[in-house]
RNA sequence: GGUCCGUUCGUCUAGGGGUUAGGACACCAGAUUUUCAUUCUGGUAACACGGGUUCGAUUCCCGUACGGACUACCA
């Protein structure tokens, strides 16, 4: 097996999709096991399309997903540039070459001329108005002018493109890798422009030349490229290079959650997750996209979740860091159909990967988003509270706003639980809870729930009937962490002080 | 419209000529937790349809339906 040589090729016309991270992942777990390369080219072809930022956009996005590029933009290489707007010389060369050899031609028909063509076309009641072996002739182009007229157009710097000229009626085979053979008559395939008249290539040959130069051995691609690829196939056999021709996998659509049809930015705002890795602020618009970074996925949880959308390894395991992916990847296990996109499973998995934290790594972002409060807090207290939320939380940012009452002492009380709850001798055993609190110096979780016990049991009462209002008076809240627990990381002076402030205000 | 690709629980999927069609997410129920969440146990739930081939088809073949992609001097 030749060298395993892959590349991401975005297009940086906008922030990068969570689908085209899908696209390098498969990429990148190719050239991992195989020990090979991960390319990452830039596709700038069209420069009306061009969006400032995306470029870099797409290399934070795939650092911050792991995915680690070892030659291309921003890394440099043997075969640098790999921006395709640096390389425009080059596929000149190539476009000529075709020129040349007959395999191209010279096109100078307007839009509004071509626009008529496919009107004539329709009209006619034609199947598909293409520019192709059956109406190419019909055109302005080197074919149908002379030599001299074409010379003449050119040297006056007549607008044109270069068209490759795809052959009439010849079946045209490719073998895609998760597909199996596909075969398409040429005659279904139009005459596409190579070279457009600013004189940047399209595409397809950027695409097959810079592949073959690149010695790209696999191309793994969105199914959205499938359609094309027989021309790509032409292509390579008209330059010669059919023998180095990369082989082909085209991987199935991330689909829409709810209905059908890929998924798009709007699906994923109206459906309330983030399409783009990371936050991003549309230049145009000035509109801020949240990203899977910001909103709190995990670049674990998402790359496994991503892995397992459209491929599995055959087992019942499910969770795998990108390592065992490496190692258990292969392109034979792609499935062949469109994944609908299911935030809950990415929910799961972020659940998942945030548990297996540490106390102290969780401590570590407590504090940090607390710091951003200017709310100080010891990093053995913010350890306490990581290891009682710890099972509790989908999301980072939930330590965060369910420590809340750790902080803040409750100001008032939901009515409905003091209400139905709150009677004199309640008030006598929380007095008296209070009490022997205060005097314990440092409480811990057992101390509270025997002196709770002791306490409630000296005056005829049995915890449990206190509970549920000793949580409210100390946390604010009708459900949370495990209280005793809570009772030692607030301090015997801290829970003294919201009892009291409890009894003193809560009048029945 | 044309070309190409696809179709197993609601979702991601395993499987494959004879299976109680398996797992995960979600959902529901029970247990644990004197709260909620977690955890545990259990449950509901699928081979798009019609023809072949075959002793037998969800699996192979052909159609149909449905869905998707493509059909630009966009990628």
């Amino acid at each position: 097996m030749r060298d395993v040589r892959v590349r991401f090729a975005p297009s940086p016309t906008g922030a990068l999709h969570i689908g085209g991270v899908r696209t390098a992942l498969y990429n990148y777990l190719l050239a991992r096991k195989h020990k090979g390369t991960m390319i990452l080219r830039i596709e700038d072809t069209d420069q009306n399309r061009y969006v400032p930022g995306a470029e870099e956009f797409i290399i934070q996005s795939l650092e911050w997903a792991g995915i680690q590029i070892d030659e291309g933009v921003g890394k440099g290489g043997p075969h640098a540039p790999y921006r395709q707007s640096e390389r425009k010389e080059i596929y000149k060369q190539y476009a000529q070459k075709l020129v040349d050899e007959s395999n191209a031609y010279y096109a100078f028909d307007t839009e509004h001329e071509l626009d008529a063509m496919r009107d004539r076309l329709k009209a006619q009641g034609d199947s598909n108005q293409q520019y192709s072996s059956g109406t190419r002739l019909q055109m302005k182009n080197s074919l149908t002018l002379s030599a001299e007229e074409t010379t003449n157009k050119l040297q006056a710097g007549d607008q044109y493109v270069i068209r490759l000229k795809v052959p009439a009626n010849e079946e045209i085979k490719l073998t895609d890798l998760i597909r199996g053979e596909v075969v398409v008559n040429s005659t279904q395939i139009d005459d596409k422009v190579l070279m457009k008249s600013d004189g940047m290539p399209t595409y397809h040959l950027a695409n097959v030349v810079d592949d073959y130069l690149m010695k790209i051995s696999h191309v793994i691609r969105g199914e959205e490229w499938l359609p094309s690829a027989p021309l790509h196939v032409l292509l390579y056999k008209f330059l010669g290079w059919q023998n180095e021709m990369p082989e082909f996998a085209h991987l199935p659509l991330l689909l829409k959650p709810d209905g059908n049809g890929k998924l798009s930015k709007r699906d994923a705002d109206k459906m309330g997750f983030p399409i783009f890795p990371l936050n991003w602020i549309d230049p145009t618009t000035n509109e801020l996209a949240i990203g899977y970074r910001e909103a709190g996925y995990l670049p674990e949880a998402l790359i496994n979740f991503l892995a397992f959308l459209g491929w599995n390894p055959g087992t019942e395991k499910e969770i795998f860091s990108m390592q065992e992916l490496i190692d258990e990847f292969t392109i034979e296990r792609i499935g062949k159909a469109g994944a609908k996109f299911d935030i809950q499973k990415a929910q799961w998995y972020n659940q998942y990967y945030l548990r297996s934290k540490s106390d102290a790594e969780l401590a570590e972002y407590l504090i940090a988003s607390l710091a951003n409060e200017n709310i100080s807090c010891s990093i053995e207290k913010a350890k306490k509270i990581s290891f009682c939320l710890r099972e509790r939380i989908t999301f980072p940012k939930e330590l965060r706003e369910q420590s809340n009452f750790f902080f803040f002492a409750p100001t008032q009380f939901e009515e409905q639980v003091i209400q139905k709850k709150w009677n004199a001798d309640l008030a006598k055993v929380l007095g008296a809870y209070r009490d022997e609190v205060k005097a314990t110096r440092t409480i811990s979780a057992q101390s509270a729930k025997t002196i709770l016990d002791n306490t409630a049991t000296h005056l005829g009462m049995k915890s449990g009937q206190v509970l549920q209002v000793l949580r409210m008076i100390l946390t604010g809240q009708g459900s949370g962490p495990d209280l005793m627990m809570s009772i030692e990381i607030l301090g015997s002076d801290e829970v003294a002080k919201r009892i009291d402030y409890a009894i003193t205000t809560i009048k029945i």
